[in-house]
RNA sequence: CGGGGCGUAGCGCAGCUUGGUAGCGCGCUUGGUUCGGGACCAAGAGGCCGGAGGUUCAAAUCCUCUCGCUCCGACCA
Protein backbone atom coordinates (compact mmCIF):
# COMPACT_ATOMS: atom_id res chain seq x y z
CA UNK A 1 0.00 0.00 0.00
CA UNK A 2 2.57 2.10 1.18
CA UNK A 3 4.85 1.71 -2.26
CA UNK A 4 2.09 2.23 -4.43
CA UNK A 5 0.66 5.61 -2.57
CA UNK A 6 4.93 6.72 -2.57
CA UNK A 7 4.50 5.10 -6.67
CA UNK A 8 1.74 7.58 -7.20
CA UNK A 9 3.24 10.46 -5.59
CA UNK A 10 6.31 9.89 -8.23
CA UNK A 11 4.40 9.37 -10.93
CA UNK A 12 3.08 13.29 -10.25
CA UNK A 13 6.11 14.69 -9.23
CA UNK A 14 7.53 13.58 -12.08
CA UNK A 15 4.93 14.98 -14.45
CA UNK A 16 5.65 18.35 -12.98
CA UNK A 17 8.96 18.75 -12.84
CA UNK A 18 9.49 17.25 -16.41
CA UNK A 19 11.75 19.98 -17.61
CA UNK A 20 14.12 19.00 -14.43
CA UNK A 21 16.44 16.43 -14.62
CA UNK A 22 15.93 14.44 -10.95
CA UNK A 23 19.44 14.87 -9.36
CA UNK A 24 19.77 11.45 -8.87
CA UNK A 25 19.67 10.86 -12.37
CA UNK A 26 22.77 13.49 -13.61
CA UNK A 27 23.46 15.97 -11.24
CA UNK A 28 25.22 18.29 -13.59
CA UNK A 29 21.96 18.34 -16.12
CA UNK A 30 19.65 18.92 -12.82
CA UNK A 31 22.12 22.00 -11.68
CA UNK A 32 21.99 23.35 -15.32
CA UNK A 33 18.12 22.41 -15.82
CA UNK A 34 17.65 24.48 -12.29
CA UNK A 35 19.81 27.31 -13.78
CA UNK A 36 17.69 28.07 -16.60
CA UNK A 37 13.79 27.01 -15.90
CA UNK A 38 14.14 29.45 -12.93
CA UNK A 39 15.59 31.90 -15.40
CA UNK A 40 18.53 33.04 -13.11
CA UNK A 41 20.97 32.84 -16.01
CA UNK A 42 21.26 32.87 -20.09
CA UNK A 43 24.43 32.01 -22.24
CA UNK A 44 25.66 34.44 -24.42
CA UNK A 45 26.99 34.16 -27.71
CA UNK A 46 30.59 34.26 -26.23
CA UNK A 47 31.79 30.98 -24.62
CA UNK A 48 32.21 31.09 -20.72
CA UNK A 49 30.00 34.46 -20.75
CA UNK A 50 27.03 34.81 -19.91
CA UNK A 51 24.08 37.03 -18.86
CA UNK A 52 22.74 36.95 -15.31
CA UNK A 53 19.04 37.72 -15.28
CA UNK A 54 16.55 39.08 -12.49
CA UNK A 55 15.98 35.91 -10.69
CA UNK A 56 19.83 35.30 -9.97
CA UNK A 57 20.95 38.80 -9.84
CA UNK A 58 18.52 39.71 -6.61
CA UNK A 59 20.41 37.00 -5.16
CA UNK A 60 23.16 38.52 -5.84
CA UNK A 61 22.39 41.48 -4.74
CA UNK A 62 21.11 39.57 -1.54
CA UNK A 63 24.74 38.83 -1.02
CA UNK A 64 25.87 42.40 -1.71
CA UNK A 65 23.74 43.93 0.78
CA UNK A 66 24.46 41.15 3.54
CA UNK A 67 28.25 40.86 2.91
CA UNK A 68 28.60 44.93 2.47
CA UNK A 69 27.07 45.63 5.63
CA UNK A 70 29.76 43.20 7.66
CA UNK A 71 32.43 44.83 5.50
CA UNK A 72 31.39 47.98 6.66
CA UNK A 73 31.20 46.96 10.51
CA UNK A 74 34.47 46.44 10.60
CA UNK A 75 35.33 49.18 9.18
CA UNK A 76 35.76 48.87 5.63
CA UNK A 77 35.21 50.97 2.83
CA UNK A 78 34.04 50.70 -0.93
CA UNK A 79 35.82 51.90 -3.34
CA UNK A 80 36.55 51.16 -7.69
CA UNK A 81 39.75 50.38 -9.49
CA UNK A 82 40.21 50.58 -13.60
CA UNK A 83 39.58 47.51 -15.41
CA UNK A 84 42.46 47.38 -18.05
CA UNK A 85 46.06 46.83 -16.32
CA UNK A 86 49.41 47.34 -18.06
CA UNK A 87 51.02 43.85 -18.86
CA UNK A 88 53.82 45.50 -17.00
CA UNK A 89 52.34 45.94 -13.70
CA UNK A 90 51.69 42.56 -13.61
CA UNK A 91 54.67 41.27 -14.27
CA UNK A 92 55.92 42.88 -11.53
CA UNK A 93 55.16 39.94 -8.90
CA UNK A 94 56.76 36.85 -10.76
CA UNK A 95 54.49 33.82 -8.60
CA UNK A 96 51.17 36.23 -9.31
CA UNK A 97 52.00 36.63 -13.17
CA UNK A 98 52.70 33.11 -13.67
CA UNK A 99 49.56 32.06 -11.35
CA UNK A 100 47.07 33.88 -14.15
CA UNK A 101 49.70 34.31 -17.65
CA UNK A 102 47.54 31.10 -19.06
CA UNK A 103 43.55 32.86 -18.41
CA UNK A 104 44.28 36.71 -19.16
CA UNK A 105 42.46 38.20 -21.93
CA UNK A 106 44.01 41.01 -23.27
CA UNK A 107 43.67 44.45 -25.30
CA UNK A 108 46.05 45.07 -28.03
CA UNK A 109 44.01 47.78 -29.88
CA UNK A 110 42.28 51.31 -29.21
CA UNK A 111 40.45 52.64 -31.87
CA UNK A 112 42.43 51.96 -34.69
CA UNK A 113 46.02 51.47 -33.11
CA UNK A 114 47.85 48.77 -31.79
CA UNK A 115 48.66 49.78 -27.99
CA UNK A 116 52.81 50.40 -27.27
CA UNK A 117 51.94 48.73 -24.43
CA UNK A 118 49.26 45.59 -24.10
CA UNK A 119 46.78 45.88 -21.59
CA UNK A 120 44.99 43.08 -19.68
CA UNK A 121 41.30 42.48 -18.50
CA UNK A 122 42.05 42.20 -14.77
CA UNK A 123 41.59 38.69 -13.41
CA UNK A 124 41.90 40.29 -9.74
CA UNK A 125 43.32 43.46 -8.86
CA UNK A 126 46.32 42.88 -6.84
CA UNK A 127 48.82 44.97 -9.65
CA UNK A 128 46.79 47.95 -9.86
CA UNK A 129 45.90 48.20 -6.39
CA UNK A 130 48.97 47.82 -5.35
CA UNK A 131 50.44 50.30 -7.75
CA UNK A 132 47.88 53.09 -6.54
CA UNK A 133 48.79 52.21 -2.95
CA UNK A 134 52.45 52.84 -3.63
CA UNK A 135 51.35 56.17 -3.84
CA UNK A 136 48.69 56.55 -1.45
CA UNK A 137 50.26 55.05 1.64
CA UNK A 138 53.38 57.53 3.31
CA UNK A 139 53.59 57.10 6.83
CA UNK A 140 52.09 54.74 9.76
CA UNK A 141 49.18 56.85 9.98
CA UNK A 142 47.99 56.22 6.56
CA UNK A 143 47.65 52.93 7.65
CA UNK A 144 45.73 50.18 7.91
CA UNK A 145 43.96 50.91 4.41
CA UNK A 146 40.98 49.00 4.30
CA UNK A 147 39.14 48.79 1.05
CA UNK A 148 36.93 46.77 -0.86
CA UNK A 149 35.94 46.31 -3.96
CA UNK A 150 32.85 44.82 -6.01
CA UNK A 151 33.49 44.33 -9.53
CA UNK A 152 33.91 41.96 -12.20
CA UNK A 153 36.90 39.97 -13.57
CA UNK A 154 38.26 38.01 -16.50
CA UNK A 155 39.76 35.07 -16.67
CA UNK A 156 40.09 32.56 -19.95
CA UNK A 157 38.67 29.46 -18.41
CA UNK A 158 39.26 26.50 -20.61
CA UNK A 159 35.67 24.75 -18.71
CA UNK A 160 33.29 26.69 -17.61
CA UNK A 161 30.18 26.35 -15.57
CA UNK A 162 27.32 28.50 -15.13
CA UNK A 163 28.39 30.64 -11.91
CA UNK A 164 30.55 27.64 -10.74
CA UNK A 165 33.34 28.75 -13.18
CA UNK A 166 32.54 31.42 -15.82
CA UNK A 167 34.57 33.59 -17.86
CA UNK A 168 33.99 36.89 -16.69
CA UNK A 169 32.15 36.71 -13.11
CA UNK A 170 30.80 39.27 -10.63
CA UNK A 171 33.04 38.93 -6.91
CA UNK A 172 34.06 41.72 -4.05
CA UNK A 173 37.58 42.01 -3.75
CA UNK A 174 39.35 43.62 -0.31
CA UNK A 175 42.96 44.30 -0.30
CA UNK A 176 44.29 46.19 2.61
CA UNK A 177 47.65 46.99 3.99
CA UNK A 178 49.07 47.25 7.77
CA UNK A 179 51.71 48.31 9.65
CA UNK A 180 52.53 44.90 11.34
CA UNK A 181 53.01 41.08 9.97
CA UNK A 182 50.57 40.43 12.99
CA UNK A 183 47.67 43.20 12.02
CA UNK A 184 47.69 41.68 8.39
CA UNK A 185 47.42 38.12 9.83
CA UNK A 186 44.17 38.94 12.20
CA UNK A 187 43.05 40.74 9.50
CA UNK A 188 43.15 37.94 7.15
CA UNK A 189 41.48 35.69 9.94
CA UNK A 190 38.64 38.20 10.78
CA UNK A 191 37.65 37.91 7.45
CA UNK A 192 37.86 34.32 6.70
CA UNK A 193 34.99 33.82 10.45
CA UNK A 194 32.90 37.13 8.24
CA UNK A 195 32.65 34.62 5.36
CA UNK A 196 31.99 31.29 7.68
CA UNK A 197 29.80 33.21 9.33
CA UNK A 198 28.08 34.59 6.11
CA UNK A 199 27.58 31.42 4.93
CA UNK A 200 26.12 29.78 8.02
CA UNK A 201 23.89 32.66 8.90
CA UNK A 202 22.70 33.90 6.03
CA UNK A 203 23.15 31.27 3.76
CA UNK A 204 22.17 28.64 5.90
CA UNK A 205 25.44 26.85 4.54
CA UNK A 206 27.88 25.16 6.83
CA UNK A 207 31.69 26.07 5.93
CA UNK A 208 34.96 24.45 6.99
CA UNK A 209 37.51 27.31 7.62
CA UNK A 210 41.21 26.79 7.10
CA UNK A 211 44.28 27.51 5.49
CA UNK A 212 45.02 25.90 2.05
CA UNK A 213 48.34 23.74 1.78
CA UNK A 214 51.07 25.61 -1.10
CA UNK A 215 50.40 23.89 -3.45
CA UNK A 216 47.01 25.03 -3.52
CA UNK A 217 47.30 28.89 -1.91
CA UNK A 218 47.02 31.94 -4.25
CA UNK A 219 49.77 32.90 -6.62
CA UNK A 220 51.98 35.27 -4.80
CA UNK A 221 50.44 35.11 -1.30
CA UNK A 222 52.43 34.30 2.12
CA UNK A 223 49.09 31.92 3.16
CA UNK A 224 45.91 31.52 1.96
CA UNK A 225 42.99 30.63 4.27
CA UNK A 226 39.54 28.97 2.59
CA UNK A 227 36.05 28.38 3.86
CA UNK A 228 35.44 25.12 2.21
CA UNK A 229 31.45 24.14 1.93
CA UNK A 230 29.82 20.39 0.50
CA UNK A 231 27.90 20.20 -2.38
CA UNK A 232 24.74 17.75 -2.66
CA UNK A 233 26.49 15.52 -4.68
CA UNK A 234 29.29 15.16 -1.93
CA UNK A 235 31.67 17.86 -3.91
CA UNK A 236 33.66 20.43 -2.13
CA UNK A 237 33.21 23.84 -3.66
CA UNK A 238 36.09 26.78 -2.21
CA UNK A 239 33.27 29.64 -1.00
CA UNK A 240 35.40 32.50 -0.52
CA UNK A 241 39.64 32.60 0.06
CA UNK A 242 41.33 35.16 2.28
CA UNK A 243 44.86 35.65 1.80
CA UNK A 244 47.62 36.86 3.83
CA UNK A 245 50.19 38.64 0.98
CA UNK A 246 52.92 39.22 3.63
CA UNK A 247 55.03 41.83 1.89
CA UNK A 248 55.34 39.98 -1.62
CA UNK A 249 53.49 42.73 -3.06
CA UNK A 250 54.87 45.77 -1.10
CA UNK A 251 58.32 45.06 -1.76
CA UNK A 252 57.39 44.35 -5.92
CA UNK A 253 55.45 47.53 -5.94
CA UNK A 254 57.50 49.52 -3.54
CA UNK A 255 54.62 50.35 -0.83
CA UNK A 256 56.29 51.55 2.05
CA UNK A 257 55.60 54.27 4.89
CA UNK A 258 57.74 56.02 7.44
CA UNK A 259 57.19 54.28 11.03
CA UNK A 260 57.42 55.81 14.22
CA UNK A 261 60.78 54.66 14.86
CA UNK A 262 61.46 56.70 11.77
CA UNK A 263 62.28 53.19 9.86
CA UNK A 264 60.85 53.14 6.14
CA UNK A 265 58.85 49.94 6.17
CA UNK A 266 57.29 47.84 3.79
CA UNK A 267 53.89 47.51 4.22
CA UNK A 268 51.50 44.27 5.25
CA UNK A 269 48.77 43.23 2.82
CA UNK A 270 45.84 40.97 2.78
CA UNK A 271 43.25 40.38 -0.40
CA UNK A 272 40.01 38.71 -0.09
CA UNK A 273 37.51 37.55 -1.74
CA UNK A 274 34.01 36.00 -2.72
CA UNK A 275 32.10 35.73 -5.92
CA UNK A 276 29.11 34.76 -8.00
CA UNK A 277 30.14 31.38 -6.97
CA UNK A 278 28.31 31.46 -3.95
CA UNK A 279 24.51 31.40 -6.03
CA UNK A 280 25.81 27.92 -7.28
CA UNK A 281 26.71 27.06 -3.73
CA UNK A 282 23.23 28.04 -2.81
CA UNK A 283 21.03 25.98 -5.61
CA UNK A 284 23.48 22.86 -4.75
CA UNK A 285 23.52 22.98 -1.09
CA UNK A 286 19.54 23.37 -0.52
CA UNK A 287 17.97 22.98 -4.24
CA UNK A 288 16.10 19.57 -4.86
CA UNK A 289 13.86 17.96 -7.63
CA UNK A 290 11.43 20.20 -7.72
CA UNK A 291 13.56 23.22 -8.38
CA UNK A 292 15.12 25.61 -6.39
CA UNK A 293 15.06 25.98 -2.12
CA UNK A 294 15.67 29.52 -0.92
CA UNK A 295 16.74 29.96 2.62
CA UNK A 296 14.17 32.88 3.76
CA UNK A 297 17.27 35.57 4.57
CA UNK A 298 18.61 34.89 0.86
CA UNK A 299 14.93 35.17 -0.98
CA UNK A 300 14.59 38.23 -2.87
CA UNK A 301 10.92 36.90 -2.64
CA UNK A 302 10.13 35.54 0.89
CA UNK A 303 6.47 34.33 0.76
CA UNK A 304 4.27 34.67 -2.20
CA UNK A 305 0.59 35.19 -1.60
CA UNK A 306 -1.50 33.09 -4.63
CA UNK A 307 -5.71 33.64 -4.43
CA UNK A 308 -7.35 31.06 -5.65
CA UNK A 309 -10.05 33.05 -7.77
CA UNK A 310 -13.27 31.71 -8.58
CA UNK A 311 -15.77 33.63 -11.15
CA UNK A 312 -18.41 33.95 -8.37
CA UNK A 313 -15.84 35.23 -5.81
CA UNK A 314 -12.96 36.59 -7.30
CA UNK A 315 -13.51 40.32 -6.61
CA UNK A 316 -14.21 40.02 -1.95
CA UNK A 317 -10.67 37.38 -3.03
CA UNK A 318 -9.07 39.90 -4.28
CA UNK A 319 -9.47 42.15 -2.14
CA UNK A 320 -8.80 40.71 0.76
CA UNK A 321 -5.42 39.35 -0.75
CA UNK A 322 -4.34 42.57 -1.44
CA UNK A 323 -4.91 44.07 1.73
CA UNK A 324 -3.32 41.44 3.14
CA UNK A 325 -0.27 42.25 0.95
CA UNK A 326 0.08 45.34 1.91
CA UNK A 327 -0.09 44.98 5.85
CA UNK A 328 2.81 42.00 5.47
CA UNK A 329 4.88 44.41 3.48
CA UNK A 330 5.79 46.51 6.00
CA UNK A 331 8.08 43.70 7.64
CA UNK A 332 8.66 41.12 5.05
CA UNK A 333 9.29 40.71 1.24
CA UNK A 334 5.48 40.20 -0.42
CA UNK A 335 4.80 38.93 -3.93
CA UNK A 336 1.11 39.00 -4.66
CA UNK A 337 0.48 36.61 -7.47
CA UNK A 338 -2.75 38.19 -8.65
CA UNK A 339 -1.97 37.04 -12.07
CA UNK A 340 -5.49 35.72 -13.73
CA UNK A 341 -4.10 34.16 -16.63
CA UNK A 342 -2.79 30.99 -14.65
CA UNK A 343 -3.71 28.61 -12.15
CA UNK A 344 -3.33 27.99 -8.68
CA UNK A 345 -1.88 24.96 -9.31
CA UNK A 346 0.23 26.17 -11.88
CA UNK A 347 1.32 29.40 -9.78
CA UNK A 348 1.96 26.86 -7.27
CA UNK A 349 4.23 24.91 -9.48
CA UNK A 350 6.19 27.53 -10.39
CA UNK A 351 6.93 29.79 -7.20
CA UNK A 352 8.06 26.42 -5.66
CA UNK A 353 10.55 25.76 -8.61
CA UNK A 354 11.48 29.54 -7.74
CA UNK A 355 12.42 28.24 -4.15
CA UNK A 356 10.33 30.70 -2.57
CA UNK A 357 10.21 29.63 1.35
CA UNK A 358 6.36 30.30 2.14
CA UNK A 359 3.93 30.32 -0.14
CA UNK A 360 0.06 31.97 1.32
CA UNK A 361 -3.35 30.04 -0.25
CA UNK A 362 -6.36 32.22 0.44
CA UNK A 363 -9.70 31.40 -1.40
CA UNK A 364 -13.66 31.83 -0.57
CA UNK A 365 -13.17 29.05 1.78
CA UNK A 366 -10.51 30.33 3.73
CA UNK A 367 -12.03 33.83 4.16
CA UNK A 368 -15.82 32.08 5.22
CA UNK A 369 -13.45 30.26 8.43
CA UNK A 370 -11.13 33.83 8.45
CA UNK A 371 -8.31 31.82 7.75
CA UNK A 372 -4.99 31.37 5.21
CA UNK A 373 -3.15 28.14 4.09
CA UNK A 374 0.47 28.23 5.05
CA UNK A 375 2.82 26.42 3.12
CA UNK A 376 6.76 25.73 3.53
CA UNK A 377 9.03 25.48 0.30
CA UNK A 378 11.41 23.22 2.05
CA UNK A 379 9.60 20.50 3.67
CA UNK A 380 5.86 21.22 1.44
CA UNK A 381 4.13 21.07 5.54
CA UNK A 382 0.60 22.84 5.19
CA UNK A 383 -0.80 24.92 8.18
CA UNK A 384 -3.92 26.45 8.26
CA UNK A 385 -4.02 29.92 10.54
CA UNK A 386 -6.28 32.38 11.43
CA UNK A 387 -5.84 35.71 9.83
CA UNK A 388 -4.79 37.72 12.58
CA UNK A 389 -2.49 35.56 14.03
CA UNK A 390 -0.58 35.72 10.57
CA UNK A 391 1.66 38.63 10.94
CA UNK A 392 3.44 37.05 14.34
CA UNK A 393 3.26 33.63 13.06
CA UNK A 394 5.26 34.48 9.60
CA UNK A 395 8.58 35.73 10.52
CA UNK A 396 8.50 32.71 13.06
CA UNK A 397 8.20 30.58 10.88
CA UNK A 398 11.01 31.78 8.15
CA UNK A 399 13.21 32.15 10.74
CA UNK A 400 12.48 28.20 11.41
CA UNK A 401 13.14 27.75 7.75
CA UNK A 402 15.94 28.75 7.94
CA UNK A 403 17.51 26.89 10.96
CA UNK A 404 15.93 23.95 9.93
CA UNK A 405 17.85 24.33 6.20
CA UNK A 406 21.00 25.23 8.25
CA UNK A 407 20.38 22.13 10.47
CA UNK A 408 19.51 19.64 7.41
CA UNK A 409 22.83 21.09 5.01
CA UNK A 410 25.07 20.29 8.52
CA UNK A 411 23.33 16.95 9.03
CA UNK A 412 24.08 15.94 5.17
CA UNK A 413 27.72 17.35 5.86
CA UNK A 414 28.17 15.45 8.90
CA UNK A 415 27.46 12.40 7.37
CA UNK A 416 29.38 12.69 4.32
CA UNK A 417 32.59 13.76 6.52
CA UNK A 418 34.65 10.53 7.05
CA UNK A 419 38.01 9.65 9.27
CA UNK A 420 40.41 7.48 7.67
CA UNK A 421 44.22 6.48 8.09
CA UNK A 422 44.31 3.86 5.60
CA UNK A 423 45.09 5.06 2.38
CA UNK A 424 43.58 2.27 0.14
CA UNK A 425 40.53 2.99 2.26
CA UNK A 426 40.90 6.63 1.99
CA UNK A 427 40.80 5.76 -2.33
CA UNK A 428 37.52 3.40 -1.97
CA UNK A 429 35.93 6.76 -0.01
CA UNK A 430 36.93 9.36 -2.38
CA UNK A 431 35.32 6.52 -5.03
CA UNK A 432 32.20 5.38 -3.52
CA UNK A 433 31.20 8.17 -1.16
CA UNK A 434 32.71 11.39 -2.13
CA UNK A 435 32.91 13.90 0.88
CA UNK A 436 35.04 15.34 2.80
CA UNK A 437 37.72 13.03 3.98
CA UNK A 438 39.75 14.03 7.23
CA UNK A 439 43.08 12.52 7.69
CA UNK A 440 46.42 13.24 8.78
CA UNK A 441 49.27 14.27 6.59
CA UNK A 442 53.14 15.06 6.71
CA UNK A 443 52.87 18.25 4.67
CA UNK A 444 54.85 17.00 1.75
CA UNK A 445 53.73 18.31 -1.55
CA UNK A 446 54.69 15.13 -3.00
CA UNK A 447 51.77 13.17 -1.55
CA UNK A 448 49.07 15.48 -2.19
CA UNK A 449 50.28 15.26 -5.97
CA UNK A 450 49.96 11.52 -5.49
CA UNK A 451 46.23 11.67 -4.06
CA UNK A 452 45.12 13.93 -6.59
CA UNK A 453 46.74 11.50 -9.11
CA UNK A 454 45.26 8.67 -7.33
CA UNK A 455 41.79 9.89 -6.47
CA UNK A 456 41.30 13.29 -8.21
CA UNK A 457 41.11 15.06 -4.63
CA UNK A 458 43.08 17.50 -3.52
CA UNK A 459 43.25 18.90 0.38
CA UNK A 460 40.58 21.50 0.69
CA UNK A 461 41.20 23.09 3.94
CA UNK A 462 43.85 22.26 7.09
CA UNK A 463 41.47 23.36 10.06
CA UNK A 464 42.52 25.54 12.97
CA UNK A 465 40.89 23.46 15.31
CA UNK A 466 41.98 19.95 14.61
CA UNK A 467 45.24 18.07 15.64
CA UNK A 468 46.73 14.89 13.91
CA UNK A 469 44.86 12.17 14.06
CA UNK A 470 47.46 9.58 14.02
CA UNK A 471 51.05 10.45 14.06
CA UNK A 472 51.80 8.75 10.78
CA UNK A 473 50.62 10.61 7.10
CA UNK A 474 47.99 8.70 5.24
CA UNK A 475 50.22 8.26 2.04
CA UNK A 476 53.75 7.64 3.05
CA UNK A 477 53.64 6.92 6.56
CA UNK A 478 56.22 9.69 7.93
CA UNK A 479 55.50 11.87 10.60
CA UNK A 480 52.04 13.79 10.10
CA UNK A 481 52.20 17.65 11.03
CA UNK A 482 48.85 18.64 10.14
CA UNK A 483 44.79 17.34 9.57
CA UNK A 484 43.99 17.68 6.23
CA UNK A 485 40.43 18.08 4.38
CA UNK A 486 40.46 16.00 1.60
CA UNK A 487 37.50 16.29 -1.54
CA UNK A 488 36.71 16.19 -5.13
CA UNK A 489 35.82 19.78 -5.67
CA UNK A 490 34.62 22.02 -8.22
C1' C B 1 43.61 21.95 -24.80
C1' G B 2 42.44 16.28 -25.78
C1' G B 3 38.06 12.66 -26.17
C1' G B 4 32.47 11.79 -26.59
C1' G B 5 27.38 13.84 -27.41
C1' C B 6 24.39 17.82 -29.41
C1' G B 7 23.06 22.58 -32.56
C1' U B 8 16.03 22.48 -36.99
C1' A B 9 10.19 28.26 -34.33
C1' G B 10 10.98 31.14 -27.53
C1' C B 11 11.68 25.81 -25.18
C1' G B 12 11.78 20.31 -25.98
C1' C B 13 12.19 17.33 -30.19
C1' A B 14 11.04 14.49 -35.21
C1' G B 15 12.76 14.74 -40.26
C1' C B 16 18.94 13.29 -42.25
C1' U B 17 20.28 6.48 -43.36
C1' U B 18 18.04 6.57 -49.26
C1' G B 19 18.91 14.91 -51.39
C1' G B 20 12.96 17.07 -54.10
C1' U B 21 6.64 21.85 -50.72
C1' A B 22 10.05 22.18 -42.99
C1' G B 23 6.75 19.17 -39.11
C1' C B 24 5.01 17.81 -33.83
C1' G B 25 4.32 19.05 -28.49
C1' C B 26 4.69 23.02 -25.09
C1' G B 27 4.87 28.20 -25.01
C1' C B 28 3.13 32.91 -27.53
C1' U B 29 -1.30 36.21 -29.76
C1' U B 30 -6.81 37.00 -30.06
C1' G B 31 -11.77 35.64 -28.38
C1' G B 32 -14.60 32.74 -24.99
C1' U B 33 -15.44 29.35 -20.84
C1' U B 34 -12.53 28.21 -16.33
C1' C B 35 -9.63 28.58 -11.58
C1' G B 36 -8.36 24.63 -3.90
C1' G B 37 -1.70 21.13 -7.28
C1' G B 38 0.95 22.92 -14.28
C1' A B 39 -7.57 23.99 -17.12
C1' C B 40 -10.39 23.70 -21.90
C1' C B 41 -12.37 25.17 -26.85
C1' A B 42 -11.68 27.95 -31.34
C1' A B 43 -8.86 30.92 -34.63
C1' G B 44 -3.80 32.75 -35.48
C1' A B 45 1.49 34.40 -35.54
C1' G B 46 6.27 32.57 -35.59
C1' G B 47 11.94 29.07 -39.51
C1' C B 48 16.56 31.34 -45.31
C1' C B 49 17.33 24.12 -40.34
C1' G B 50 24.38 27.50 -35.69
C1' G B 51 27.87 29.92 -39.51
C1' A B 52 31.04 29.73 -44.08
C1' G B 53 32.51 27.11 -48.25
C1' G B 54 31.83 22.83 -51.60
C1' U B 55 29.17 18.68 -54.51
C1' U B 56 24.36 18.78 -57.27
C1' C B 57 19.30 20.66 -61.81
C1' A B 58 18.11 20.64 -56.47
C1' A B 59 21.02 20.44 -49.66
C1' A B 60 18.09 20.58 -42.96
C1' U B 61 19.76 15.91 -45.40
C1' C B 62 26.14 14.43 -48.62
C1' C B 63 31.57 16.57 -48.01
C1' U B 64 35.16 20.24 -45.76
C1' C B 65 36.12 24.00 -42.37
C1' U B 66 34.45 26.87 -38.37
C1' C B 67 31.57 28.67 -33.93
C1' G B 68 28.73 27.42 -29.69
C1' C B 69 26.50 24.25 -25.78
C1' U B 70 27.19 19.90 -22.83
C1' C B 71 29.72 15.62 -20.48
C1' C B 72 34.61 13.29 -19.25
C1' G B 73 39.96 14.43 -18.55
C1' A B 74 44.12 18.34 -17.89
C1' C B 75 43.99 23.79 -15.84
C1' C B 76 41.59 27.11 -12.50
C1' A B 77 37.49 31.23 -7.70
Amino acid sequence: MEQKAGHEKTAQDKDFVKEITPKAVDYSQWYIDVILKTKMMDYSPVKGFMAIRPAGFAIWEKIQELMDRRFKETGHQNAYFPLLIPQSLLQKEAEHVEGFAPELAWVTKGGSEILAEPLLIRPTSEAIICDFYSRWVQSWRDLPILINQWCNVVRWEKSTKPFLRTSEFLWQEGHTCHRTEEEAEAETLQILEIYREFLETEMAIPAIAGRKSEREKFAGALRTYSVEALMSDGKALQAGTSHNLGQHFAKVFDITFLDQDDQLKHVWQTSWGVSTRLIGALIMVHGDDRGLVLPPRMAPIQVVIVPILTKKDRDRVLEAVSELSAKLKEDLRIKLDDREEYSPGWKFNEWEMRGIPVRIEVGPRDLDKNQVILVRRDTGEKEVILRGELSARLPQLLEQIQSDMLKRALEFREANTRCCSDYEEFKKIVEEERGFVIVSWCGDAACEEKVKNDTKATIRCIPFDKKPESDQCIVCGQKAVATAYFARAY
